[in-house]
RNA sequence: GGCCCCUUCGUCUAGCGGUUAGGACGCGGCCCUUUCACGGCUGAAACACGGGUUCGAUUCCCGUAGGGGUCACCA
């Protein structure tokens, strides 16, 4: 009666299923839990598996189906076999229920829309929780009006508990009083989610369901559908295949106040954080760690997390999204990314301007001072920026009388040099330095403003290089009159 | 409101009966230094509360409080 299913005890191969429903875009929540499908399948040798959950067909789209799957493949997630589309199984949804209809585990409601608000009115008058009453459980469908439409209700156990082991959230029960004689087939035949959530299921070989736990509640309807079908409940199976599978609800993620991460927090979609300039590495890895941990360890490879992920060890408790963390994380992913990878990436943000070449000979310096790939970009324009520089109000404030005097004898030392390295413009001006009794930074602020155009930069002899001796020179000679 | 879930620094987390409660982000200080970063050192910062169980609870159990989720012919 209270048998808990498949849950752990499952020895079938590990397939996983991530569903997310084409909404317009990938939501960062959703993709995380499509990463811990992913990395659960994956960890087990398993198959993940995709499927879209397109039967709101107001929203779903071809172009918002393409925006998950590009989500998907922007944060690596390949997933096994073609995506199935739940719209296309219509007729097999339809096939489940007749068959629970004529085995009499499934009846026909003929009650009205308008009828069964009513009957929620008077609950929520009453105080009662709010759910089927069961009018038309035990009715003879011959006392319906003729003709009447009906949509098919599935009989739930009347007494009894439902038990889930879920991977994550451990043992959970629900009084079967709780579960209502939900809706299978609607008025006009089409299948509800929560029949067609679990026929997908069962019919994709799915051993292990990992998702939000916004869905935990369901699970225990789900679960009836399918005693239903295997004869869990009484009675002969109707289909071989019907096991139940284990179930792992992960927490959501939330927003700064703690509520469901939503449009007023900011950014949602995964391609909201590719468009700020955040890595794909770091994103998934950032998901990664959010709900789960594994000693002090705060960065894994994509190997490192297949490893040593574990579904039973992920939290329980929702956690909020931090942007500034992310950004830390980030930051630490450009530094060690590869110069070309990101000479490539920060060249259409800087603009037609920009010579991938001179950015990817830059980027060891340049990366050192970004936290995303906007920063990246600002970093870099003063390589390509057109003379006269445009100057910021810092960097004209360094630009007095007796800065521009200095560039001016700077720029005749610097004519003179015929090794334009680092090592010798260092020596160069820190010789000039010295002769003048100063700081280096005296010298190598108004440079910095003359080179740039900016009070912050790479290392000011870096720039030199960079730039050339002679647009170094053209620009230092913009600022002294020379 | 009914039902379900959750609760360690501000945030993400480690901890799985005995720890000076660890790490990371953020914040403060110091160092490095041609700016900004990076890096190094360092400081402040947590077991929601109340009962049990136990020689001993952050850890196990029960309440309270707080937070979250869910209750459609949506998905």
């Amino acid at each position: 009666m209270a048998s808990s299913g498949g849950n752990g005890a499952d020895k079938r191969p590990v397939v996983t299923r991530f569903a997310p429903s084409p909404t317009g875009f990938l939501h960062i929540g959703n993709a995380r839990t499509g990463l811990f499908s992913w990395l659960y399948a994956r960890h087990h040798g398993g198959q993940a598996l995709l499927r879209i959950e397109d039967t709101d067909k107001k929203r779903s789209t071809q172009e918002a189906i393409d925006v998950i799957l590009e989500g998907l493949d922007w944060l690596g997630l390949e997933f096994d076999n073609e995506p199935v589309y739940q719209t296309q199984q219509a007729q097999r949804h339809a096939d489940v229920a007749m068959k629970l209809l004529e085995a009499g585990r499934a009846y026909k409601c003929f009650a009205t829309p308008e009828e069964l608000t009513e009957m929620r009115e008077q609950q929520r008058a009453a105080k009662q929780p709010l759910r089927y009453d069961g009018r038309w459980r035990d009715r003879d469908p011959s006392e319906a009006p003729e003709g009447a439409p009906f949509t098919v209700r599935i009989k739930t156990p009347e007494g009894g508990e439902t038990i889930i082991e879920d991977a994550v959230q451990g043992r959970v029960k629900v009084d079967n009083r709780e579960i209502d004689d939900f809706i299978l087939l609607r008025a006009d035949g089409s299948p509800t989610y929560m029949l067609a959530v679990v026929v997908d299921d069962m019919d994709m070989g799915c051993t292990h369901i990992i998702r939000g736990d916004d869905h935990l509640n369901n699970a225990f309807r789900q679960i009836q559908v399918i005693r239903a079908m295997n004869g869990a409940n009484g009675g002969d199976p109707i289909e071989d295949g019907w096991e139940e599978p284990t179930y792992a609800h992960v927490p959501l993620i939330h927003g700064n106040d703690g509520a469901k991460l939503s449009k007023r927090h900011g950014a949602l979609g995964v391609r909201d954080y590719r468009d700020m300039g955040i890595l794909p590495e770091t994103l998934f890895n950032y998901l990664l760690r959010l709900g789960w941990g594994h000693g002090d360890q705060e960065e894994f490879s994509r190997e490192e997390a297949i490893s040593l992920f574990d579904i039973s060890a992920v939290n329980k408790g929702p956690s909020r999204f931090d942007m500034k963390k992310l950004l830390n994380m980030n930051g630490n992913y450009i530094r060690v990314a590869d110069d070309a990878r990101l000479a490539g990436l920060v060249a259409p943000l800087v603009g037609p301007e920009a010579d991938v070449a001179l950015l990817t000979e830059a980027m060891p310096v340049l990366k050192m001072r970004a936290r995303d790939l906007n920063e990246l970009a600002e970093g870099s324009a003063f390589l390509f920026s057109k003379r006269p520089l445009a100057m910021t109000d810092k960097a004209s404030a360094l630009l007095d009388d007796e800065a521009r005097e200095r560039l001016a004898a700077i720029s005749k030392r610097l004519h003179a040099e015929t090794d334009w390295t680092i090592d010798a413009l260092e020596a160069n001006l820190k010789a000039y330095a010295e002769e003048l009794e100063l700081g280096l930074g005296k010298l190598a602020q108004p440079l910095r403003a003359a080179l740039t155009g900016q009070t912050t930069s790479p290392g000011i002899f870096d720039v030199l290089v960079l730039l050339g001796k002679e647009e170094s020179l053209a620009r230092i000679d913009d600022q002294t009159g020379g």
